[in-house]
RNA sequence: GCCUGAGUAGCUCAACUGGAUAGAGUACCUGGCUUCGAACCAGUUGGUUGGGGGUUCGAAUCCCUCCUCGGGCACCA
């Protein structure tokens, strides 16, 4: 439609011997219906240029463009007008929107996915923990956002590959397994994956303390992790040369790893390839090797012993890809991740999600991968996002360490379990308690997931647990909600009696709510595009806002309205777009809460 | 010190990339369950968009300058 008004518009210019460039024009969906469905700001803009009072452009204008619409007998546009201080106000007719409804009836499931980046292979990395360590809730925030984009890019067509990169190797490994050893605790052999990470992770932080601490003569825990640092490098091409340390390293990294797949479950990605830094840093190390000094392509320099990229040629930052004892830094890594993405999947977009303090890191690393393979960093995308803050509760309270991932999943998850316990008249009375727990996991990660999203990709978010456990107004609750009550009613209705549902222009309204229901393509694409699913967010809570408005003042399921089938289909529509909205956003929709 | 983000209602965030009276939620107050699920709906109150200057028909948005906060700046990831 709006290319359909640019059209039109550049014609008229064409027909007054206006010069302007059409790709300039700028047509804009309105949020107020009385300034019409669509308005255009060209008189304003060409007001300056022809020294002309904009109101008489807009009439010019506008006096073409109807003679155009007669010719050739266009019904879509209803009227145009001219408002304010000249914008070109276009109100579209009820035909429009009625053909509109009929063609979402019939995608039915399918709303949404087009064909954009058909035969495109699009990768999405993130997450990215390191083994040993901790997960938190920062990793949450990269998941929600990375998982977000895979969803988008899958219906956008595009041939996906959701990938995570997992740390096995470098300096985080060698404290924690200093830790082991040192630590003085038995071994969790017998208790479960969670209590197994947990002391994993007790381990890193006790490794990484005594490696950070003041050391004097005798403190040797920094000279220790060192070295089992380069046995691990070691070990990973040959077991035998440390079979003590093998044994070790390779039950933790087996700990981690199931650990892992239980959390991300929780969190419902689940992925395609997992990357491992083992098996990248020997192609990285190589690669920075042949392409450094009067090597390759000259990329990498050697002042002294490490082997660095210089960025202040670039505008940037030096940065070490081979430190001095010869071992590969992160930089490498993900020069030898480059390698193997590319290997692998020869990707046309290639995507990767982490926290805001590595921006600037990415960049340089990109700039060095373009250098030596200009479509690495041509086809790489970066989001970087902020920080998750806690603002209220118990869990925010908490000085220095980590906030567990599991922990903060876990509190919100019992807080509804608690709410539907409480509940009166519960639709859910009949429910056994693990069906219950179930439904509460995911109305809490909904609630996680949405407070996340909702927010413009890159900034901080402050995650208020008392407001985003409230449940009420712009939450991922609230949009299951929606959902749930949609669904409801389509369940109490005889389907039979509204089989092949059409919709007929006699009934038809065309209020706000048919209305979003157009958008939802442009708020699925806006959102890849920017790389912030913020405005699919934005777009369902006011897509439900509308829905909840229409419930509340219509009497859907009843037969006698003659308005009756068109209603119902106005619900099995928002019903689909609904679903797979929060599909996009990584949320799972329940039938009852 | 250099580079780089951010500052919008008491609080948490939007604002279609320069457009119309800066919008939502929350909190406060008011009304609505004998009616498809009230985790809801309808309404009231709340603003010098950090300060100052500039660019133009028009600025939260662009430029300059201060103030405040975050992140990065050679062998961590």
């Amino acid at each position: 439609m709006k290319t359909q008004i640019i059209n039109l518009l550049s014609q008229a210019l064409k027909n007054l011997h206006i010069n302007f460039d059409t790709n300039n024009i700028q047509v804009s969906q309105t949020t107020n219906a009385k300034n019409g469905d669509f308005s255009c700001t060209i008189a304003l803009q060409l007001s300056k240029i022809l020294q002309q009072n904009p109101r008489e452009i807009a009439q010019n204008i506008l006096s073409d463009i109807e003679i155009i619409l007669k010719k050739s007998e266009n019904e879509t546009i209803e009227k145009i007008e001219i408002a304010g201080p000249g914008f070109l106000n276009f109100f579209i007719s009820k035909n429009y929107y009625t053909q509109n409804l009929q063609k979402f009836l019939n995608q039915n499931k399918d709303i949404g996915k087009t064909n954009r980046l058909k035969n495109k292979v699009f990768i999405a990395e993130h997450t990215d923990p390191n083994l040993f360590k901790e997960i938190h809730i920062g990793h949450v925030m990269t998941n929600v956002i990375g998982e977000s984009f895979y969803r988008l890019a899958q219906f956008a067509g595009a041939n996906v590959k959701n990938v995570t990169f997992q740390g096995d190797v470098g300096m985080h490994i060698a404290k924690a397994l200093w830790g082991i050893k040192n630590i003085g605790e038995a071994l969790p052999l017998h208790k479960t994956p969670y209590e197994k990470q947990k002391f994993l992770g007790k381990c890193y932080v006790f490794g990484e303390q005594n490696f950070s601490a003041e050391t004097g003569e005798g403190n040797s825990a920094k000279t220790e992790i060192t070295q089992i640092n380069k046995e691990i490098y070691e070990i990973i091409n040959n077991p035998e040369s440390n079979p003590e340390l093998t044994k070790i390293y390779k039950m933790g990294c087996k700990w981690s790893l199931e650990y892992l797949e239980t959390i991300y479950k929780i969190l419902g990605s689940k992925f395609d390839h997992y990357f491992l830094e083992s098996s990248t840093f020997t192609d990285g190390t190589r690669i920075v090797k042949e392409n450094t000094g009067t090597k390759g392509k000259q990329i990498f320099t050697q002042p002294e012993n490490a082997i660095i990229f210089e960025g202040e040629k670039f505008g940037y930052h030096t940065r070490v890809f081979i430190n001095s004892e010869g071992l590969p830094t992160y930089e490498a890594k993900d020069i030898g991740l480059f390698y193997k993405k590319w290997e692998k999947y020869n990707p046309d977009y290639s995507l990767t999600i982490t926290g805001g303090d590595q921006k600037e890191y990415f960049t340089i690393v990109k700039e060095a991968a373009g250098l030596i393979n200009p479509e690495w960093k041509e086809k790489t995308m970066h989001r970087a996002h902020g920080i998750l803050k806690l603002k209220t509760g118990k869990m925010s309270s908490r000085t220095g360490g980590i906030i567990r991932a599991q922990e903060w999943i876990n509190e919100a998850q019992t807080n509804v379990l608690e709410k539907i316990e409480k509940q009166e008249n519960s639709p859910l009375s009949e429910f056994s308690h693990e069906e219950k727990t179930e439904i509460a996991q995911n109305i809490a990660m909904s609630a996680i997931k949405y407070s996340i999203l909702k927010v413009s990709a890159g900034k901080d978010i402050v995650y208020d647990e008392k407001v985003a456990l409230d449940f009420s107004g712009n939450t991922g609750p609230y949009l299951l909600y929606s959902y749930v009550r949609a669904q409801s009613i389509l369940k109490k209705i005889d389907t039979t009696t509204i089989h092949n549902n059409t919709i007929s222009p006699r009934h038809a309204k065309i209020t706000n709510l048919e209305k979003k229901f157009t958008q939802f393509e442009s708020a699925l694409e806006i959102s890849l595009e920017s790389l912030s699913s913020h405005n699919l967010a934005n777009y369902l809570y006011d897509l439900a806002s509308e829905f909840s408005s229409f419930y509340a003042h219509t009497k859907i399921a009843d037969v006698t309205n003659p308005d009756y089938k068109y209603n119902i289909a106005i619900i099995q529509i928002f019903k689909n777009i609904m679903k797979n909205g929060l599909y996009c956003l990584g949320i799972k929709t329940v039938e009852k809460m």
